[in-house]
DNA sequence: GACCTCAGTTTAATCGATTAAACAGCTCCG
DNA sequence: CGGAGCTGTTTAATCGATTAAACTGAGGTC
């Protein structure tokens, strides 16, 4: 029962720990005779040898450990995916992650970076479960990589998802079906949502490259919820004809959700009557809906494997500028031409 | 910017280190003197000392951390809840998790083992994704606890849902509400669940105790997602009058989100028409449908809890059997009584 | 005065690896 | 024959803590 150690392997080898270490590591390996670095081998074969992580981390002071802090990214449903790009990576290159969810509690961030700095974490991921400009708290290492959010100072390696062009790209879709009157069902201000600024960005910035003035009126706001997105969706459809939108921008896909139950609620189909388009790609929801959901994904998997992969040296990044990481359009079944008394 | 080490302290406070380290773990404090200790804890304060695992692991074979194995724990919105809970209570014992995904591979599976021995951890959790029964990987040692599954072998400590339970109080909740034509939307066989057994048992044990004669056409099968639901809840709305259920026990949140769309997609209005009820409790699902599903919860994060505490040492458990933890039902509004036509 | 007790602190071994430096044995060469 | 140069391996220091055992004085006892 009791661990196996180096002098075990050593001993039945014939040899000193020192020999035994050189040959598990292919350390100096020209310099040991072919026929002891077989017997060091079997030897540790036969034993059942697995080195102690612990102390090889106290001699090389490196732990091969990344620590990966998050406001609750462990809790909700939307940051798994990133978790999954930042451990693959991990993976891929021998290190373990170590998760501590914070809960957004500035004394269980403090204790939780010192745990982690206490442990010699080799390098350190803090984590928002949705795009947000945060405050890094003190004792966050400068080498640490922010994932998900950016530092309101600037100065740190970061990436989040390109909102305003993920809100080109939305908007982009509804008038290339041949789309002009768009609305745009967004959060409410007081959520203070970056997310929400740049997506209108976006969807502004498409209406003026296609020559549409945009109408105030199609700029609804609400909780960014389903039932959010009915009432809103709801308000919109209750328009006079000629103002009434053909097509909407969601600003999420539960908002798009409650889209649906409007214009189903009205004897509207989608997306015959009424085009929509959501955001984040939710998993389990938007595909899931009827008809299937065009929606924009946030490209959670990726910022993961880009924070880890900066995290480890593995690529350069500019502390200066957070990485913005595409969006990529879902295509699926919202969308389709405006109806035919609205057409070209 | 080098660390603090212990003799640092120990060299300000004019002790040795021996001394440092009994002030600061508490440790025979009756034998050293108030003022020595007040030194002590003044000259690491000035310093900022925090002591480094890594060697205090070596030295006291404690690390302090478990490892969580899982199939694809991160990857899917639905276990996030389950690492809450583990994670809680793994902080307020002063441990941290190491995450370790393997998505099933055995590969992957075989290199975590050794990676997280070799890394000392005190306990090891190993999770899935959602109820199954498993062959747990070679090489797992006897005291690893199981989350969300159960091993064929029946060796180990492990925490499933008390899915029979579940069924049962689902179906309660609608005899309650007066229907005697309660359909059961199941998984297919071929997906081989054992919830899906586990819950049409709980179905068949109310029926039974309401005096209500099952009636096969009224178990429907289909894929466990919304399309899958809505089509076998079409086929259910065809039946005539007399056979046509009045509410339906559905596998999951997804399933009744399909079953809502085939009632709309009739003219029929939930509950008005047809009684529902899911299972799952779906975070951003469940609650945004319109009307808001009852269901059943999966108690995750409590399993979470469960698992954490058995593998701390926190609570005893039997080996023998699994842990059935209690699925609660989420009262919401899509129950109500059958349509008068019906009634009794 | 010799001896014991006890409080307060230090000494030194230890955990299990890594690794620079030393060493032993050989060959080769002038 | 004496040393230089190799080769293959070992010795021993080290990483930063913990902790059993030893030590040092001071006070008490007979």
């Amino acid at each position: 029962m009791t661990r196996v150690r180096m002098s075990d392997v050593a001993a039945r080898a014939g040899v000193s720990t020192a020999t035994v270490s050189m040959v598990l590591n292919g350390v100096n390996s020209t310099r040991i005779s072919p026929q002891t670095q077989q017997r060091v081998r079997d030897a540790a074969e036969a034993v059942g040898y697995k080195p102690n992580s612990v102390a090889r981390s106290l001699r090389t002071q490196q732990t091969r450990m990344v620590g990966l802090i998050s406001d609750t990214i462990a809790s909700t449903p939307f940051a798994g995916r990133m978790l999954a790009g930042a451990n693959d990576v991990a993976r891929e290159q021998g290190h373990l992650v170590i998760l501590v969810d914070t809960e957004h509690d500035a004394a269980a961030e403090r204790q939780a970076l010192h745990a982690l700095s206490g442990q010699q974490v080799d390098a350190m991921i803090y984590a928002c479960m949705w795009h947000q400009v945060v405050e890094v708290p003190d004792g966050l290492p400068a080498d640490a990589v922010l994932l998900d959010c950016a530092p309101i100072t600037a100065d740190r390696a970061a990436v989040v998802p390109d909102e305003r062009a993920g809100g080109i790209a939305a908007v982009r879709e509804l008038v290339a079906a041949g789309h002009r009157r768009i609305a745009f069902l967004d959060a409410e201000e007081r959520f203070g949502l970056v997310a929400s600024r740049l997506r209108h960005e976006g969807y502004l910035e498409v209406l003026a490259e296609a020559g549409i003035e945009p109408d105030s009126a199609l700029h609804a706001r609400a909780e960014p919820v389903a039932g959010g997105g009915r009432d809103a969706a709801g308000r919109l459809l209750e328009l006079p004809a000629g103002r009434r939108p053909t097509a909407m921008f969601c600003f999420n896909d539960r908002m798009a959700m409650g889209a649906y139950a409007a214009a189903h609620h009205r004897g509207l189909s989608v997306p015959g009557d009424l085009s929509v388009v959501g955001y984040d790609d939710q998993q389990l929801v938007a595909a899931e809906l009827d008809p299937p959901l065009t929606t924009i994904a946030l490209p959670h998997y990726e910022m993961g494997r880009w924070a880890m992969e900066v995290a480890l040296g593995l690529r350069p990044a500019d502390p200066a500028e957070p990485h913005l990481m595409p969006c990529p359009v879902i295509r699926r079944a919202s969308v389709g031409p405006p109806p035919a008394a609205f057409g070209g």
